[in-house]
DNA sequence: TTAAAGGATCGTCAAGCTAG
DNA sequence: CTAGCTTGACGATCCTTTAA
């Protein structure tokens, strides 16, 4: 690929999701927008690739940009660290740690502004999480203590329409969620506290709750990874456009200026 | 048609993170 | 400090594709 920016370098997930496409007009005064935080990681010895307007200094830590305008903007340059640099001796769980930890996908998000994952279980920001949530329907549903009966309107998810508990007992009981043909249940056990029950028993209830607990914040954590990696790969269409229309434009520059040079 | 391979999804555990 | 939340990792299961 021949492109400027992204020929060695990866762009960051973390940088703000980009305006629509520049025009070439805009596309010409920077690159990098004056506005976004950006990272972009290179490969090691990427030399300044354009002389004049912009200049994209990288290669080093603490690096900067400099703009015609005379501004100045940080940029963050992010040494690729392969798994090769990390030391022999490291324990393998830190190792794991070291390789594995990330920033969260809502910290993630929220860093990026405009992008932000829809917070709590019920709300949803993309059509395309729709479309995907109805596809594969997931059950979208909220625990509740037995007893307690919640209606959710039309705010309150996608397409659950009704909700009505059955075989409500003292331990627990099950919900049944209808969400448009489809219908699900799920069990729902009593919250703790309210029962005198030995203490195995409410042992087990509590670990039943944390399971369930867990198991929706895996799904939920799951929908959002998902909606991450669409945005991500939207970031990557938009910039390919980009550059291949920075592209186009520094070529008919430079048709234009072989031609007045001929003539 | 069927078995194998590979991918997707799920539930669970564990550890880091965060709000109160 | 602690309880609850978040998320990577792992194993199990299901689903789809492909070759025989």
């Amino acid at each position: 690929m021949e492109g400027m920016v992204e020929e060695n370098g990866t762009v960051d997930p973390l940088a703000p999701s980009p305006d629509p496409p520049l025009s070439i007009a805009s596309s010409v005064q920077s690159v990098i927008q004056p506005n976004q935080q950006s990272v972009i990681q290179t490969a090691a010895n990427l030399q300044p690739m354009l002389s004049k307007g912009n200049v994209i200094l990288v290669g080093k830590p603490n690096s900067v940009i400099q703009t015609t305008q005379g501004s100045l903007q940080a940029l963050q340059v992010v040494e690729a660290q392969s798994d090769d640099s990390l030391s022999e001796d490291e324990s393998p769980k830190k190792r794991r740690d070291l390789l594995t930890r990330r920033p969260s996908y809502r910290k993630i998000l929220n860093d990026l502004g405009g992008g932000e994952i829809a917070e709590g279980k019920v709300e949803q920001t993309s059509s395309e999480a729709d479309s995907e949530l109805s596809s594969h329907s997931i059950p979208y549903h909220t625990v509740i203590p037995a007893g307690a009966i919640q209606i959710s309107s039309g705010d309150g998810g996608p397409g659950i329409h009704t909700l009505t508990m059955t075989n409500s007992t003292a331990g627990g009981a099950i919900v049944q969620y209808a969400q448009g043909g489809q219908e699900f249940f799920v069990p729902v056990v009593a919250q703790s506290g309210g029962l005198s029950s030995p203490g195995g028993e409410d042992q087990a209830r509590k670990r039943e709750m944390r399971l369930l607990k867990n198991r929706e914040a895996a799904r939920e954590c799951r929908r959002k990874k998902k909606e991450y990696i669409k945005c991500l790969e939207n970031r990557v269409a938009v910039l390919e456009n980009q550059n291949k229309a920075l592209i186009d434009e520094l070529k008919s520059l430079k048709e234009l200026y072989c031609q007045q040079k001929t003539d």
